[in-house]
This record gives structure tokens, sequence and C-alpha cells, in this order.
DNA sequence: TGTATTCCTACCAATTTGGTAGTAAAATAA
DNA sequence: TTATTTTACTACCAAATTGGTAGGAATACA
């Protein structure tokens, strides 16, 4: 059940953009990278799972880096971690795409479909707006 | 975020025990790996994480098999996958045992924190009962 | 006494995780 | 224009984890 070390970068990563929201400037993945002590490289590689998402203006070049492209409240935490973790749900049989063959009988299901649920209202309850408030 | 195969069967093998819970029998773990269609093995060596736990009442040889200990309603769902999973908890920071140094300054530690009170909230508040009952 | 069953230890292949390396493309400052 | 900075992209790789299998010892019952 343990959130990957990318998902918890990423959400490092878009903490830092949010609270860089307000300026009209761009953050380098540099300036991210010394301050959470992540490996540019790394830092990269993220970026490239959260860019197929609508999340940000980007620029390259000098004075370039990332911006979000919205406001901080529009970024759930779920939608974050979904885009660089490969699996959210707990189980296959739960994913939205792949339902389950054995949905009417497996007695483990019900479960699974009760967690999934609970975990996705949750997070998609919380976002970045939260978390940099409570700083 | 997944739930382990190991996580998941451990759930479908309580389930099964809890079914049988009235009666006054064992059940093999045979007859258990033909029900789940899992191989005999591999649920030897989950059973192996589980007994670390007060579950069970055992016996060997022929007519033997196991039993739960107590009635399915004192078996949390999150127990159950606790013993058999490794990491449960979201990040390492928010585990029991490891309380992060960087507690304070970190900014990411409270959405770690809120995810992981969450969940085990949740999977503590449901048992085997509940899932037996809605069969 | 034989057979069914739990109990225990090793081992192993495939997958996932957590990176690094190298380079191309673009934007800007000088 | 040119050097520099920064994103964008592809390929590779080592370590850890997952998801098992194999083989046998111990025990209890028919």
């Amino acid at each position: 059940m343990k959130i990957t070390t990318k998902g918890r970068y990423a959400v490092a990563v878009m903490l830092e953009l949010a609270y860089n929201y307000e300026k009209d400037e761009f953050l380098s993945l540099k300036d991210i990278s010394e301050k959470e002590g992540i490996s540019l490289k790394y830092i990269e590689k993220i970026m490239l799972d959260l860019k197929k998402e609508d999340f940000f203006i980007t620029s390259r070049g000098q004075e370039g880096g990332y911006k979000l492209k919205y406001s901080p409240d529009k970024y759930p935490i779920g939608k974050i971690i979904n885009a660089v973790e490969k699996d959210l749900a707990p189980a296959d049989c739960v994913k939205e795409d792949n339902s389950c063959e054995k949905q009417g009988i497996c007695k483990t299901y019900p479960v699974w479909k009760d967690l999934n649920d609970e975990m996705t209202k949750y997070l998609n309850s919380k976002t970045l707006k939260d978390y940099i408030e409570r700083k």
C-alpha cells in the first residue's frame, strides 16, 4: 500500500510549484531539485509523467522552468499521484478500465471495491491548496 | 498503492475461514487452495505470516487444518493486510516506529499523515464479519 | 503404521522501483 | 549571433520486491 518514491516526489514538486503560484515567474527544475534534495534527472523523469496531464505552463532556456497552469485548489492530491503511479487502485479488479469477470462471485471483490471508493473519495477531496495553507 | 497478491490472498483465505467459523471442524489449506485457485505452497507461506498473529487454532494430520480462534468480527481487514504486507503506511515517515526527523519542516509530511490516518481508520473499522454478511 | 496435514527453510525468475547517462531542441541573455 | 540555460526525450541499469516453487521434517489422526 505504499506510495512510491516517485509519487511522493511528485507531490513535493507540485507543492513547490503551488507555493510559487502567485509569483509571475517560472520555477526551474534545478531550483526544485536543490530545495527538495532530489536529483535533477529524476525530477525530469517525473515531470514527463506529470506533463501528460494539463498541469503546467513551461518555458525553456534561461529564466525558464515550470508554472502551474491553474490555481492550487484545482489539483487534487489523488490526481497527482495517479499521474505518476501505475496502480493507485488496491487491486486490478476495481480499476476503471478492467471490470473483473469474477465480480459477481468473487468474495473479496467488495473489500477492494469499498477500499478503492473510500480512498478515491478522500484523495480527490484534498488539493494542493489544503497543504500550502497549513504551512 | 496496490495491495499485493499476498495481501489479497490473505483476505481471501481469512474469508474462507470466516465462512467456516460456525462449523466445529478444521478447514485444510488444501481445501482452501482448491476453492480459491491458489497454489497450496503459496498459501502455506501466507499462513506463516498470519500465524504470527493470534488468529488461528490449528491441527495437523488427517482432518486437520485451520480454524479462526475468535469470531469474524474480531478480525479487522487492516490487521490481516498488515500481517502479510510489509508496508501498509503510504510512506515510511508515518510508520509507527519511525518518526521522520524532518517531520517539522517537511512540507509533504501532512499529506501522508492525513492519508495514513484516514486509511487506518477505515481498514480497522471493517471486519471479516462485514464481508461474510454481504454475501 | 501409513497418510494427511501443518511447519519450516531455501531458492529463484520476473517485475517494479529508483535511479543515471547522454543528447537534442528551444529560448533567452549577452 | 553565440553561449548558456533550461526543458524534452530515449535508453539503459542495479537493487529490491513480488510471486512464487521445491523439498523435507514434524505431528496427529484413522
